[in-house]
DNA sequence: AAAATTCTTGACCGAATGGTCAGGGTGCAT
DNA sequence: ATGCACCCTGACCATTCGGTCAAGAATTTT
């Protein structure tokens, strides 16, 4: 049908395949951890035979470092938010945002990170020792420059980046518990607004940044 | 030996074999998660063949609800450092100063609940819907009678106790990766007075108090 | 159109797991 | 000393899991 029938519709196909997999797979692990997912369970999420889920993924831990690989990307995409800005209203706001935005749309990729870093990070410790050092020490850097420059209070910048970590991800790996606390309902969009501006508020004014 | 062989002696022992189990439970689940765990390992950090672990507690879940109601029972008793305060410094500076120690001190206890969590609570649900929900909104109302009185900012109290639980939890939950960042070494004494100092400075100059 | 390559899948396998149990040991009360 | 209740454990079992494979179905290349 379709004049594009070319060399590339197979490896496209393949492509979309192995994303359905890693979707399905990035939510069961979620769920049950790696120990207690089961190819079984993510094949099915996935619609799937579970021999051709091991057709594109060999073994189970191929593929779950591939679902942890992929959302180490994303992290470190929202990171760039601290790239173009000039200040740390700016820089350390706008970080955040984007920190919170990935707890609302990938809750699942989160845990699974949560996850792999909780049992000490067997799959991507390589990852941890040279691309988050590299990128820490770099904000730290950058963050200094700023008390330096009389921007904010001199805290510890290695600590106020675990608390921007720990608490934007609290909203996704903790996700149940808040919505438990909040009369069993999932966060509203308002009540997102709320939660993004309470973070924003309190970390930025508690490092003396006004805004 | 001693002269206190008593009739008292059998049910200290049975109770000491238990805690023995629960502590290396704890250890195990901490490491593996519930569904990489196996009772084997467990038996093996108690140091006891497994017949003799299913003999004190009949089934892995069973174990898994007592760890996990220990540390939830933890957590409790952390929390009664906000209620012999007047005031939010005091107060709020105290009870993250207790989580801090709970991080530290039972590292494992706090990856077990965090990962219970994570997985939706399938264990300890009704803890959450009940004394939690209980405990929160009591807290909610204490901070609010703080705010009307002046001694804060009009944060939203809510946010702020996620804060704290993210924050000091995410010492013990990710401490390996702050560890990784630590140059692959623990936290040391000196270090981790500066991670409670600065926790305690940011979010209590935050929500608006001077201490 | 036919050869070659890539996909698909039901059936199967060895290993590991949670849990059982029978039979023996240990310590306490009488 | 003897009976009794609790404690211990090696051997065992049914089930489940990750992973394999062979044979066929689709699709692309020649």
């Amino acid at each position: 049908m379709n004049p594009d029938t070319a060399p590339v519709r197979k490896q496209n196909k393949r492509r979309e395949k192995e994303v359905v997999i890693l979707q399905a797979a990035e939510k069961i692990f979620a769920e049950e951890g790696f120990g207690g997912a089961t190819m079984q369970l993510i094949a099915d999420a996935a619609d799937l035979p579970k021999a051709n889920v091991h057709y594109y993924f060999s073994t189970k831990e191929e593929l779950y470092r591939q679902v942890v690989s992929n959302i180490f990307d994303v992290w470190l995409q929202a990171a760039g938010s601290f790239e173009v800005a000039d200040g740390p209203a700016e820089g350390i706001g706008a970080y955040i945002e984007a920190k919170m935005e990935i707890s609302r749309t990938r809750p699942a990729g989160s845990k699974v990170w949560a996850s792999e870093v909780m049992h000490g990070a067997p799959i991507i410790q390589d990852y941890l020792e040279t691309t988050l050092v590299e990128w820490t020490d770099s904000r730290i850097k950058a963050i200094d420059a700023w008390i330096e420059a009389g921007l904010m209070d001199p805290i510890s910048p290695r600590h106020l980046l675990y608390m921007i970590w720990a608490t934007t991800q609290h909203y996704a790996d903790f996700g149940h518990q808040i919505k438990t606390l909040n009369r069993n309902a999932a966060l509203s969009d308002a009540e997102w607004q709320v939660a993004k501006a309470s973070v924003k508020q309190i970390i930025l004014k508690g490092i003396g940044v006004t805004i």
